[in-house]
DNA sequence: TTCCGACAGTGGGGTCGCAAT
DNA sequence: ATTGCGACCCCACTATCGGAA
């Protein structure tokens, strides 16, 4: 198949906003494909290569050559580039893949050539990803979507399972947990408190698991092997010797654990997540906990299907308590708001409440799963602002923010954000930050423009984080606007000791 | 007819590994 | 030794479509 095809395909699902018509453009290729392309087709127009990790980004990709007059490459020649340039490494590696990417571009037309911009850098946009890919292999294939999507999300992707669904509804029901294939992890809604939550998870009794602020692991144990995954099925065994330590002990020989691992101070409490996430924590002596919140397989049975209550007392029999999530079961609101408050004293970020009668839906994010956490919020300055792209193209949309710097005069800048806006807000704040601007006739010209410390905007967050980036030391992580507060002059804004002392810190 | 679940898009800060400087 | 880039960790929120209620 020529990769013509896939940028004609894309091009149609992007000028269309209906789904069934973007599911319909997506199923033609498929049903064209060859088996011997199948998985390049499926991953192409789902926006994504085959490769994990090219080592090309928007830098290495450089001043686009001069585009060919006709269509020629194929979706396997564009393949083999691809593999060519992931496998290339060591001293000279960046001049090669830069040669490389020139030659391939210099293959293309000029519309294939934005394809491949968009895919190497992960920004084909075409409103489509890899579920409606999964519509369309449904439709293309006659398999129901329900079995495509269960096969996909037990397989960890669509493409591994792309041919089963031409083979037929029995190649696709066949397609089941394997321990040492990571699955899709479960993912969790959200909600504003506990009593909403727990009315979202079905009502009646419930689980209410603490939340803790590592990193999530999904860990397989095959006798000695064993395989550690994250939340994008990233494989990160040797990163985490001391959970591979725990899990070889447990008293099962094949099992699948889904859990948390974050690294705890000495006197138990958690670390801040960029300790987790660093490996100079490890390389200070500061182990890294596992906690286990969920069992998938054990020693041949999957329980995925099973009721969250028989997994978890599953879960309690294999795994002992200083390695479970801590957790309470109950239907009463006042019982888990306690909950909630002992396991924040703690030190944690919140709960997650989970119905005790669904099953794991792996890849999915519903509401048998629901999170729970407080929100702060901090009245700030916006110091600049900065154009928007895609839907956002030709609105002032990234906000740079500030508080009142200790000694009172100007604002520290803590972060930026782009989140809470609608439309509405958007409009609003490009003709504000225009007339702001501190040089309204360059206001078009420049990506970041600066403003006058005028506007005051209210912005929720999670907390506070160390940061080498931003003169306070301190960076916002999770900042959203709630709103902008018209009521507040600048001089009234939090100021960067009011924040730090908030904090904690 | 209205409501709501699922999706895609729009980006945030921090950390690592690796290659180039 | 430092810097820049790519990839990945954590992630919130709004708009939209289309099926459910």
């Amino acid at each position: 198949m020529l990769l013509a095809r896939i940028v004609e395909t894309s091009q149609t699902v992007a000028a269309t906003r209906s789904r069934k018509a973007k599911v319909a453009a997506l199923a033609v290729p498929l049903a064209e494909a060859g088996p011997g392309e199948l998985e390049v087709v499926v991953a192409y127009l789902g926006g994504s290569l085959l490769q994990r990790r090219t080592g090309v980004g928007w830098r290495g990709l450089g001043s686009p050559p001069e585009p060919a007059d006709e269509p020629s490459l194929t979706v396997h020649e564009v393949h083999a580039a691809f593999e060519h340039l992931a496998g290339l490494s060591g001293s000279g590696s960046q001049a090669a893949r830069a040669a490389a990417v020139q030659d391939l571009l210099g293959r293309a037309t000029a519309e294939e050539q934005v394809w491949l911009r968009g895919v190497i850098t992960g920004n084909v946009r075409q409103g489509a990803l890899d579920a409606l890919v999964q519509e369309g292999l449904a439709a293309a294939s006659g398999a129901p979507l329900s079995a495509v999507r269960r096969a996909a999300m037990l397989a960890g992707g669509t493409v591994p399972i792309a041919r089963a669904a031409f083979s037929g509804e029995s190649a696709l029901a066949e397609v089941c947990l394997e321990v040492g294939r990571p699955v899709l992890p479960m993912l969790a809604s959200s909600a504003p408190d506990v009593g909403a939550a727990m009315a979202k998870a079905g009502g009646g009794a419930v689980s209410i698991d603490t939340k803790l602020d590592g990193i999530r692991i999904q860990v397989h144990k095959d006798g000695d092997d064993v395989v550690i995954a994250t939340r994008s099925l990233d494989v990160i065994t040797d990163r985490l010797p001391e959970v591979v330590d725990i899990v070889r002990a447990l008293p099962a020989s094949r099992l699948v654990l889904d859990g948390e691992a974050l690294a705890l101070a000495d006197d138990g409490r958690p670390r801040p997540f960029q300790e987790t996430a660093s490996r100079t924590a490890m390389g200070a002596g500061v182990t890294v906990t596992p906690y286990f919140f969920d069992l998938l397989h054990l020693d041949g049975t999957n329980l995925l299907d099973r009721p969250g209550a028989e997994r978890w007392a599953a879960l309690a029999d294999l795994v002992p308590a200083e390695h479970r999530t801590p957790s309470v079961t109950t239907s009463d609101v006042a019982e888990a708001e306690s909950f909630v408050r002992t396991a924040l004293d703690l030190g944690h970020e919140g709960v997650v409440v989970k119905s005790v009668s669904a099953p794991y839906d792996a890849g999915r994010r519903g509401s048998a799963w629901v999170k729970v956490k407080p929100v702060h919020t901090l009245d700030l300055v916006v110091l600049a602002v900065e154009w928007g792209s895609g839907r956002r193209e030709g609105w002032l949309s990234n906000i740079h923010l500030g508080a009142r710097a200790d000694d009172g005069d100007g604002f520290v800048m803590l972060g930026k954000t782009f989140k809470g806006m609608t439309d509405e807000m958007l409009a609003w704040q490009t003709g504000r930050f225009t007339e702001l601007a501190l040089e309204p006739a360059e206001v078009k010209a420049h990506h970041v423009v600066p403003v006058r410390p005028e506007q005051v905007v209210e912005i929720a967050l999670d907390g506070i984080q160390r940061s080498t980036r931003y003169p306070g030391g301190i960076a916002l992580r999770f900042a959203r606007v709630v709103r902008y507060r018209d009521d507040k002059s600048p001089d009234e804004a939090d100021t960067l000791a009011t924040v730090k002392e908030m904090f904690g810190g």
